[in-house]
Order: structure tokens, then sequence, then C-alpha cells
DNA sequence: AGGCTAATTGAATAGCATTCGGTATTTTCG
DNA sequence: CGAAAATACCGAATGCTATTCAATTAGCCT
């Protein structure tokens, strides 16, 4: 039939691309709930009511299905991310209100998915060739370095803040904390919640890379002061210069 | 024999450690060369020079066995980082020195040693009991806390300073630092070496926690310089208005 | 020495990812 | 449309490993 020979090249990709979709689901509900070692390719399969073996005709190996996993999952991030930060709560909003935000959605999400992050990095363990996922973490951290870039341009963040330095702080800071948070390592304070942290981060940041911090603001305008005042003796120097000339 | 009633005892409990630290030291060997699911139990009784099955009357299993490698790294990490700072080097320096060698300390193992770290968080997948190494972390991290609170009392750092976030900063913005150096994730600045993350780090500490930031200081400087001007200028103007006086 | 206990061993077991030969389903072309 | 060719699918068979266990050995005490 025409319609089939028209259709079907479509109809083929679409019905490919949702088992893949299928066993990408599957795939990721078992992980999450198992963990890699714990997860049984036959339970990924029986979710997505397929074949046991099927599932390699999509995918090489159950370290592959997970980085597939992983990859969709980051993705993921980052549009929540870009959301997040684009969202009516801080529209109009300056740098800061966009990166507590940024902060709050990440640490909640480092929280939440702590297993999956973790996967992320552990995978690379002995596939090293199985480790593509930078690029996907790449594209993740590139949205802070999007709004810092432009706190930048609009005068917000000092011009000599180092990017890569502030975005370490940034990242390292909140992953650190989520892990002291779940692991509730906290002798000293039972109660360590998330506010805190992030408030804490934004303080931080107001500071030390802050275009305008008080202290500094402060000397300025006694430096201004300054200035005047030794522009006023020099004319009064000149006066005296020529009278003295005359 | 008496003596043998006497000696035993110690005897076979020092030759129960040596079998044991055997096991650990090739376990250790075959899962940093192999990583976890690379490693061969079989390698390992054949490094340790034993029958496979006796590991099992050691460690329970596998994942035990790794996690009694990994609490003896944590452990020798503590001794080692607590022995830095310690060091002639930095013996009789102020808190910034000492930090600055903790930071140089953990920043280098974490880079060198990345797998096993990962390998710790990564291990608390599925075998969620075990995952007993969290006082071997804590007593790591407490050299930190250590140091900090030794520098408030000596009054090097602000009094109002908050020492979980400062820890928080200080080991996540370093782990994060290593990943990214070993992922050469910069596109931006292909030689991202170890000394300028340090280095950063010591200067955002002393700008942000130390008792005198650098950056008013260097205003303070600016300031008396100015002053100093003015006061000069001023006296010249005296003299001057003496003479037109006189 | 010699019996008793505990330690050691490596072959047997069991669990799981991956493969493969056969079957069903779709596509192609006369 | 129909049959051949190609492709997708299946789940039992394979192979590899952690773990167990019955047999063996070494250590200990009287």
């Amino acid at each position: 039939m025409l319609v089939s020979k028209a259709m079907n090249p479509e109809t083929r990709r679409a019905k490919v691309e949702r088992k893949e979709q299928s066993i990408l689901s599957a795939a990721r509900g078992v992980f999450v709930e198992h963990g890699f070692d714990g997860a049984r390719m036959s339970e990924i399969a029986r979710r997505a009511s397929i074949g046991e073996g099927t599932i390699y005709g999509y995918y090489e190996s159950k370290a592959e299905l997970m980085l597939a996993v992983l990859q969709q999952f980051w993705d993921g991030l980052t549009l929540e991310a870009e959301a997040v930060m684009a969202s009516s709560r801080v529209t109009g909003g300056g740098f800061f209100d966009r990166l507590c935000a940024l902060a709050e959605y990440h640490l909640n999400t480092v929280i939440v998915n702590g297993d999956f992050i973790n996967l992320t990095f552990a995978l690379r363990r002995n596939n090293s060739e199985v480790s593509v996922s930078r690029d996907h973490l790449r594209k993740y951290v590139a949205v802070f370095d999007r709004l810092f870039l432009r706190g930048q341009d609009r005068g917000e963040i000092r011009q000599d803040a180092v990017l890569w330095q502030a975005r370490d702080v940034f990242y390292g800071t909140l992953e650190y904390s989520a892990r002291s948070i779940e692991m509730t390592m906290d002798a000293e304070r039972t109660t360590r919640e998330q506010k805190p942290v992030v408030d804490q981060m934004i303080a931080l940041f107001r500071a030390h890379y802050g275009a305008e911090p008080g202290a500094i603001a402060t000397d300025d305008v006694v430096l201004d002061r300054l200035s005047m005042k030794i522009d006023e003796l020099s004319e009064k120097l000149d006066r005296l210069d020529q009278r003295l000339s005359r």
C-alpha cells in the first residue's frame, strides 16, 4: 500500500522509540528501586512487557542501559533547572534571586536523587569506555555558568570573580551538604535543613562575588570624599601659587 | 608446655591478624586495579596465597571485604591528614598555612584515589546495611573541624563563622574540583592544575571567614596613604599661607 | 601421642547477564 | 495480493562468579 509506504518509516521509528522509552522507564524504576547490582534484567524485561533477550537489541549491556537512563536523567535535570530559573517567581528578579532558586532546586534534587547521582560517578569503575555522560553533566552545570556570566554582564558580580571557582564552590558545597544532610552526619545539630544551607551559600556568594559588598562601598564613599578634598586642596594651592608668582 | 600456654593466645591472635592484613592488602590491590565488579575473589585469594573459601571465614561477603578495605583507607587518610597539619613545614604557622596544607593534601588524595572515594559512596547502593563507614568519614572530616575551631579560638577566624558551612565549602569544593580536574571538564582552560584551586580556596576562606579580610586591609592601606598625602598638602598650604600673610 | 576443635580447601551450587537458534512479524517486490 | 526476505522477538541454554559445604588438615591440650 502506498499508505504503508508513506507512513511506515514514521510509524516504525515512532514504534521503536516508544519501545525504547518503555524499556528506559522500566529500567529507571528498577535501578532506582534496587540499585545497579540489585537490578535484574529479567525484572526490567517483565516491567517493559518484553522478552529478556529483546533488551539487547536496544542496548548492548546492562551498563549501557544504565548509562542511557542516566543521560535521560541529567537531560531532564537540565531542562528543569532552566525552567526553575525562568519561572515567574524569579522573573525580573536579580542574579541572587535566580541563584537562590537554582540552589534550592539543585540541593533538593541531589537529596532526592542522591543514589542516582552517586551511580553516575560510580559507573565509571570498570567499564571505563562506558562513561560518556560527561557531555550531559557539562550541559547541566552550564546552566550555572550562563547565570553567572549574565550576572557579571549586568554588573551584579565582580568582574574579577573566577567562574570556575564559583562553579566548584556552588555545586561542590551543595552536593557535599546534601550528603551530610542525608547522612544526618550532624551530631552537633540534629535539625539541619535545606533552607539554612542555601541561605548561607547565597550569603557567601553575595559577600564574596557580589559587585558591591557593604564594606567596600563604604570605603568607596570615603575614597570619594578624600579625592574631593584633594582636588580642593590642589585648587587652593594653584591659586596661592599664582598669587605668589605675581 | 607452659611456654605455649603463655605464648599461644598471643601468637594465635597475631597470626589471625597477619592473615587478615594479607587478605586486606591483596583485596585492596585487586579492587584498586579492577574496581569492585571487576575484582575476582579468586584473584584476591591467589594474591593472599590462601584458598578461595578461606576469605569467607574472615569476611561475610565481597561487599564486606570491600568495606573493610575502605575503612582501613579512610583511617589511613585521617592519620596522614593529621600528620600533614603537624608537619614541620607548617609548625608555628597560622591557621591559613595549616588550612592550605590540609587542602593540598586532600585535593591530591581525592585526585589520586578518586575511584576509591567514589566507591565509598557507591557501595551503599543495594547493600544498605553494609554502609557502616560513616564513623570513619566523620573522623576524617573532624580533622578540619578541629583546625577550624582552633583558628577561632586564636582569633584568626571570625567568631560568627559557621563551622558546618565552612566544612561543606571546604570539602565540597575540593571534591568537586578534583572531579572537574580529572574529568578535564574544562573546555575553557586546558591547564587547570591543583595549585590555583587551593589558592583560590584559601583566598575565599581568608576573605570570608578571616578575622581581617584582605580586601578591606588593602583599602585601608590606600586610605592611609591618601590621608597622609592630604596631611602633607595641608602642611604645605599652611606654610604658604604663613608666608603670604607675613 | 592422640583425640578434639577450629581452620582451610577447592570442587559443587546457585544466581545472573548475555547469547543464540528458532519463531513470529513486518517489509519488500513481483 | 501473496510469498520471499528481512527484521524483531523470544526464552531456554551458556558461561562466568560469588558463595557454600563436605572433606581434609593443622593446631591445641592433657
